[in-house]
DNA sequence: GTGTCTATGTATAATTA
DNA sequence: TTAATTATACATAGACA
C-alpha cells in the first residue's frame, strides 16, 4: 500500500525494551528519556512531598543527576551506611564478564562457598524453627524481628550470620577483579539538575 | 453482563503539579508514581545500557530504591563527587565542646538510624527477587545458593547479613546485660564489604 | 548534543470490585 | 488495603533542523 503523501510523521512507534544497538538512536533515546525520568522524579517530589534522587550514567560514562531537595541531601541519608558514599572505596562495579581463564578459580571459590554455606546450614539447623518464627509474616528474611529471638539462639545466629557474610565476601572478592576507569567531570551546579558529562 | 450505559469513569483527569494535601490521595499517588518512575529508570537502563539509581523517601519517611546493576554500584561511582558521601555535612560544632545539646544530637542520631534502616530495607528490595531466585526451593534463606548470585547483588547480600548481625548483637547485649543501653553508636564499619583488597 | 513536530504508545486520576 | 477498569493526559519514536 502506498501511504498517502502529506503525513509528516508516522508518530510514535512502539519499541521493545531491549538494548538499542544503534549508538546514535541510543544517545537520542537516552537524552529524551533521561529528561522524562527527571521530570517524573520532580513531579513525584512536588506532588507527594518526597525526597528523591536520581543518578544516571550513560553508556559513554557521562553522569547526570537530579535531586530534590538536592542530590546530596538525599544520598547522605544513604551515605552513613557502610560502604556507600565512601570515596575511599574502589569501583568494582560494572565489571565485564569474567575471562575464561578465571572460570576455574571462580568455580573453585564457588565450591568452597557452597561448602561453607552447607556447613553453616547444618549448624543453623537446630535454631531454624525459632528464627523462622521470628520471620513469620515478613516477606523477606532480613525483615525478621530480631527482638523475637531469645538469648539462647541469638549468639549462634549472630555467629552464623558473620560466617555467612565472610563467605559471601570471599566469594565476591573472587568474582571481582578488574577495575574499569571511572570518568567524571566536575559539577556545574545550576539547579538541582547536574550534568557531569563533557 | 451488560454494562449500564454511561461512563464508568471519567478517565484520567488533569492535575496540577503541586503538593497534594489529602494524605490518602497523596499516598496512592506516591505509590503509583514511584512504580512508574522505577519502571522508567529500568527501561532507560535496558534501552541505553545506562547505570541508573533512584532513591525516594516518602513524606512518612519510608525509603524506596531502584538500581541497575545495583543501587550501591551506581552510588559508588557518584561518591567521589565533592559533598556526597563521607562526612561532607556542615560540622561547625566539631571543634567546640558539646553542651546539653547532646540530647538533641542523640535524638537526631536516632532519627538518622531510623532513616538508615528504612533505606537499607528499600535497597534490599531491589535485589530481593534475585536473592529469592537463588533461594528457590530452599526452605530457609541461609540455604541460598551463593554461587547463583551475581556480582551486583553479592555486596548487598553481604551487607544485609552484616546489618542483621549487628542488630542481633545489639539485641543480645541488651538481653545479656541489664545495664542501660550502651551509647547509640552508629557507624562501626570495621571491615568494609567494598574493600576488595582482602 | 538540543529543539520542534506529528501521531501514537503509555502512564495514571478517578472510580469501583 | 491492594487490585482492576476506563478514559484521558502525557511521554516519546521518528524525522528533520
Amino acid at each position: 500500500m502506498v501511504r498517502p503523501r502529506g503525513r509528516p510523521s508516522l508518530g510514535r512507534q512502539r519499541i521493545e525494551i531491549r538494548p538499542i544497538e544503534d549508538s546514535e538512536r541510543r544517545q537520542v533515546t537516552f537524552s529524551k528519556r533521561r529528561a522524562g525520568l527527571f521530570k517524573k522524579a520532580s513531579e513525584l517530589s512536588t506532588l507527594c512531598g518526597a525526597a528523591v534522587a536520581v543518578v544516571a550514567f550513560s553508556k559513554a560514562g557521562n553522569a547526570f543527576a537530579f535531586g530534590e531537595p538536592s542530590v546530596d541531601a538525599v544520598l547522605r541519608r544513604f551515605a552513613p551506611l557502610p560502604g556507600v558514599g565512601s570515596s575511599a572505596a574502589p569501583d568494582p562495579a560494572a565489571a565485564g564478564d569474567p575471562g575464561p581463564e578465571e572460570l576455574g578459580a571462580l568455580r573453585q571459590a564457588a565450591e568452597q562457598t557452597k561448602a561453607q554455606v552447607a556447613a553453616e546450614q547444618a549448624r543453623m539447623h537446630d535454631v531454624a524453627e525459632k528464627i523462622a518464627r521470628a520471620q513469620a509474616g515478613k516477606q523477606f528474611w532480613w525483615e525478621a524481628d530480631v527482638e523475637a529471638l531469645g538469648e539462647a539462639e541469638l549468639p549462634e545466629f549472630a555467629r552464623a550470620l558473620e560466617r555467612l557474610r565472610d563467605s559471601v565476601r570471599r566469594h565476591a572478592n573472587t568474582l571481582l577483579s578488574a577495575t574499569p576507569p571511572p570518568q567524571l567531570q566536575l559539577p556545574a551546579p545550576e539547579l538541582n539538575v547536574w550534568d557531569y558529562s563533557l
